[in-house]
DNA sequence: TCATTTGTGACTAAACATTTC
DNA sequence: AGAAATGTTTAGTCACAAATG
């Protein structure tokens, strides 16, 4: 019987009670996820205690857990012992970041791409590619996980990248956020908790929620994430992953200093947790930073899945990503490589061979540098004030502004302007930080000159960030 | 406190009491994988009832039902209400069916590829492809679900197979096992469960499994799926989904007849269900069956996930795949699609769009079923007794064969005499049968020789079946 | 620093539903 | 047809742990 009468109580949230059938916890979910979706909840709100519910409705305080339980798996709401629960900063939308056509009238600063002005040199290898006298070998079900020399052709890609493996250890998949699909279906149940930046890759975000795999916002700092937070994180809660992408962080550019690496490292192995390494940008950062050749997986070889895409550095249009594991590791992974892609096309990994074996791909890679180079310049003159203590090189920015406005509303009002870019909020991991910011893609446009307009759009329509 | 001594009690399981710690119901979970993973309890085996594992260890009765829980969704265990809990048949091993390396000294009548004997006219096509003034837009990170002048391809293609849709519509994924892990990624929810055959294709268990959603077998009879079965399963159970592969179920060969379409179809409405259309085959029945022209996605566009790959009829090695669907299913599934893929490969949608487009592609299909033809009458030159009612040009075979030995010992004596196939159990969607087969590939050899070469040996190794 | 607030997790109790005999 | 066997589901009790002020 409930103690007060609650009808003068400050509560955020105050279910019918007559609305609800039996079974009650499965009723009030249902309930609590139509307030969110329908907006009636807003981001960021505090959802009245369990024992505060339990009591309004006159129900024992474990049905309100079950209740709140099913819409945090669904991550509309997250719950901090001795706080509270809130309502997800993303509830009510998806965050998933693609190429789409919502964008057609405007200039895309928003979805990073990879200067696609390079494609010539891989339209060339294409062509070499059909006067392979194998070329029919490559269009049949043979070897799932790639054929044998398009491993070592991989292996000695990334072995510039400070990767020793062997082609029993590597396989060939349909790009890096398909390698992400693999690696959480192969070594994650729903449930498991996966440790990540603060801001990390949305798309991460999304796939994370559609396996059911909970993400644990990481504190960081200039150098990456924090060590003794890492630890601590594990300390509360049973954490079984981490994601890092330690070369380039998306969407922070934040690089990690190899001290940070080794603290990381450390933490990790004694807390048994299996890494993700996505190592995207290690094209950009490995000659261009003295101290890089040590990629995570080198200090944990048995723990670390190492994910080298191609999409950004040679081609994106062929879907092809090396994923490199330890023995461990590796019948799960293939499983899941062939419950989830049966195959990667050989065709396209053969393109991608080819470039690595003429030597073109060095060479696009060289011109991606310079492009980025010449753009990263051209951000800074629009945004002299932007931090840029993060990556030189990196295909995107990280532009703090002003916390006025929500999210849904600063990037409309630019898409109204004709420019698209993507706030911070869609890439926060957990709870609402206050430190706003864009994410600003400078790979994606057809010119630098449509760069400069889009960069120009943007100066004259966002208030500028007051530097502390 | 035990009311029995429970020493003399006839058990299968007697779990060391002592060996279990705090939380019980994990430490109970991982006892009995163990022992199950071991081979200590072989498939089949009843386990102890809970309320009396539940007496004999001391603890409350759902303490056992949760660790049967956590054993049944990782799929070692299977219960049925009323009768009891028994080890799952392919508890201890997986059924993932890929073209791996262990069949290297092997006639590989295992995996079922597809007479890639045609790939030349592929390559022809590819080649031509490359003349393409547009090749260089084929590999950007643009049209995520495939550019318009490939989905009106495929819409034309399919076309042939009764299906009418739209290019906002349609979608183009890397091959079939990719659409249905999309599909069940975009529609069901861990917990849910789907319909499907008593014998069903593997790989869809496994990626069932993998995804947590419990599969349902209905029992059939030579027209398919009985629909009154359909019906008392779905009044038994709350089941969100079916899948069916109507023009050629794998592994059995069954044709749906056109009567039994409609029928299943109406209960599909009823129940609410969300059909999976697994039409890989469409081109071997279209043609050759006068009625066929109705796939069930016409009967039911907007509750069918209708899936028509190209690997079987076309090319293995390009990874392309049609998937069409209805409105209401639309943004779900694209959403899972930049989740798992990001997008298809431009290059390999352009050569299977080439071949569609220039008719080289009706004259694969023709080779395919001249060679499916061929295969078939082999088949039953060696095995005049097996039953021919099912599809006439079906790249495998389905042979019945006595109970006697293990599904593991018949497929590695067999193998042992250098030929591989695979057993009944491993298509098993859920308890045992007493009905045992082999399915047999006639699509996987390099020439029909080897076929014959390997139905030889297969023909003097099998006893050979009591027909009742 | 310590009491209060707040969420978490394990196990228990009881009613329910289906199958078997 | 009905009792017994067997698995399922919901909600309750209670001890615990972290965050807050």
């Amino acid at each position: 019987m409930p103690i007060n009468s609650f009808v003068d109580y400050p509560m955020s949230w105050r279910p019918d009670k007559n609305a609800l059938k039996r079974p009650i916890y499965q009723s009030l979910a249902s309930l609590l996820e139509q307030e969110i979706t329908n907006g009636f909840l807003a981001p960021g709100t505090k959802l009245p205690p369990q024992r505060e519910l339990a009591d309004f409705l006159d129900v024992n305080l474990t049905t309100i857990t079950r209740a709140y339980k099913i819409c945090e798996t669904k991550g509309y709401i997250y719950a901090i012992t001795g706080s509270g629960t809130f309502v997800s900063p993303n509830a009510a939308r998806s965050v998933t970041i693609s190429k789409d056509k919502t964008a057609v009238n405007c200039i895309d600063l928003g979805f990073v791409a990879s200067f696609e002005q390079s494609n010539s040199h891989v339209a060339l290898a294409a062509k070499k590619v059909m006067e392979k006298s194998y070329l029919e070998e490559l269009l049949n079900y043979n070897d799932p996980t790639g054929i044998l020399h398009h491993k070592m052709a991989g292996l000695s890609w990334i072995n510039a990248f400070g990767i020793q493996s062997e082609t029993e250890h590597i396989a060939i998949v349909s790009g890096a956020q398909n390698a992400l699909a693999i690696t959480l279906l192969a070594l994650f149940e729903p449930g498991n908790r996966i440790a990540v930046d603060v801001f990390t890759y949305s798309n991460f975000i999304e796939i994370s929620k559609m396996y059911r795999i909970q993400l644990v916002p990481v504190l960081g700092d200039e150098h990456g994430m924090l060590p003794s937070e890492l630890d601590a994180q594990c300390r509360l809660l049973d954490i079984q992953g981490i994601f890092l992408m330690p070369s380039c962080s998306n969407p922070t550019t934040v690089v990690m200093s190899v001290e940070r690496k080794k603290e990381l490292a450390d933490v990790i192995r004694d807390r048994h947790l299996i890494l993700i390494e996505d190592d995207i940008h290690a094209f950009l950062t490995a000659g261009s930073f003295d101290d890089y050749m040590i990629p995570m997986f080198k200090l944990l070889p048995d723990q670390t899945v190492y994910i080298c895409s191609t999409s950004k550095s040679l081609c994106s249009g062929l879907r092809v990503a090396y994923i490199v594991f330890g023995e461990n590791f590796k019948k799960r992974i293939e499983k899941a490589i062939f419950n989830i892609n049966v195959k990667t096309s050989s065709l396209d990994a053969e393109i991608i061979t080819e470039l690595i074996l003429s030597g073109r791909a060095k060479e696009i890679v060289e011109e991606k540098k310079k492009l980025a180079q010449a753009a990263n310049r051209i951000f800074s003159t629009y945004f002299p004030q932007a931090p840029s203590n993060g990556h030189p090189l990196s295909f995107y920015r990280w532009l703090p502004i002003s916390s006025h406005g929500s999210a849904v509303q600063i990037e409309s009002s630019l898409q109204s302007q004709g420019l698209r870019v993507f706030h911070s909020d869609r890439f926060l991991s957990g709870a609402s930080v206050p430190n706003k910011f864009l994410r600003v893609a400078l790979a994606s446009t057809k010119s630098l000159e449509e760069l400069e307009t889009g960069l120009e759009i943007l100066q004259k329509n966002i208030s500028p960030f007051q530097c502390e």
